[in-house]
DNA sequence: AGGATTATTTTTATCGATAAAAAGTACTCA
DNA sequence: TGAGTACTTTTTATCGATAAAAATAATCCT
């Protein structure tokens, strides 16, 4: 464990579980915490300052999100990589994102348009990995298909954004500048905002592929 | 809660918590447990005779599949229905299993024809609503898309086929009399062993379209 | 009477202790 | 020496008890 572990919530969530879980599944996002990594309760107890009934509860949600592995009997481990599921979650993504994006754009009015833009510029004037692009760059997105009127629909695609952010800061070594990620916003806004399905469809898929290959490059 | 509850597991799952999982999944499945009843820790503990601890773990994880709802510091409860959720999980399923169709036919080998073979002409042999039925219907589905190649689709795909199946369930009225389940199957069959990819598509889609009418007409 | 306030009961979330299982270690005997 | 067996230690899964929160009932005051 190189890096440092997520500090106490401040307030926001009510109850222990709700607070470990959410700090648990950042360090496993921000990759504070190792692939594979043994996560025995015990240890966590300790360093996160909790029981073991929510630390364990914590824990066996985010192995339902794919997040750490539960195994009978032997406890739970940081989630595994491989960049065959990290083509996994691509292709998913693609799948399922194209289809609310087609769907958002079918249904969004006039507001959905407003807080789409408002998302945009917010996220444009921030340079990457400034240290609110990471938040501006989600909300960028889930605007984006905000309305694609599916809930269970957005929490499949939420769920693998997530992954996919987890694959993107565990391998640093793709040169974000190498890359020009603004105009591949920039061309998923306008032609979001333009209606035009087809091309904002391949811009987003587009920027999918393009850190698909940022990581296949380095790993 | 109308019918019998699941009886005590014989073996298979080593663990309490497997255990009681498995049992409140299935009762929640098949409806003996109502949606949007409450499900109170020390009621289920006595009534599943285990403790809390294992039985918060259960609600927890089937939370995270959509089959429990629960709210900060006021409990579980059944996750409700509405024809609005049906709709997401048939439109979610079609698009999912239509890639998956495709992938598997794409991929699949001799063996995987035999499997389906086999899982096709065992479901065949039993009239709808046999006792066995409901697990030869699960097997011969996951038969035919087993081989699309990505764990993470699969998953997704069995979570929406357990919405399914509860949906099916808490609405009995369906006469399924009055559908050709037997034929919709063996048109998916005949379509995936020809390797048409269109027609199977077509044939699986039609046969969740069905199932979507006969929800409709009676609630 | 009726709306607000305070007590009481029920229910949830959490802790600390412990039995059961797995992992690790030392020992035996060919 | 080294495969197998008995003994420790560590770790997991589970229980029973309890504090905190919500729901319910009782009381008060105008």
């Amino acid at each position: 464990m190189n890096e440092r572990l997520s500090s106490k919530a401040t307030c926001a969530p009510v109850t222990i579980t709700e607070d470990v879980y959410a700090r648990l599944r950042a360090d496993i996002l921000s990759g504070a915490l190792f692939p594979g990594e043994k996560l025995k309760v015990a240890d966590l107890c300790r360093r996160y300052d909790v029981g073991a009934s929510p630390l364990r509860e914590a824990l066996s949600r985010l192995s339902s999100e794919n997040l750490t592995d539960k195994t009978e009997n032997r406890g739970f481990r940081v989630a595994s990589i491989s960049e065959a599921q990290y083509r996994e979650v691509f292709e998913l993504r693609c799948l399922l994102e194209a289809d609310a994006l087609q769907k958002s754009i079918r249904n969004g009015a006039r507001d959905w348009e407003d807080r789409l833009t408002v998302a945009f510029f917010r996220l444009d004037r921030v340079p990457v990995g400034a240290p609110d692009w990471e938040e501006l760059h989600r909300t960028f997105h889930v605007e984006l298909l905000s309305e694609a009127g599916s809930i269970l629909l957005l929490r499949y695609i939420e769920e693998l954004y997530d992954q996919a952010v987890r694959y993107r800061n565990l391998s640093r070594a793709i040169s974000d500048d190498k890359r020009d990620v603004r105009g591949e916003h920039k061309a998923v806004f306008e032609a979001a905002i333009a209606r035009d399905m087809d091309a904002a469809t391949a811009a987003l898929m587009g920027h999918y592929q393009h850190t698909l290959q940022g990581l296949r490059s380095d790993s």
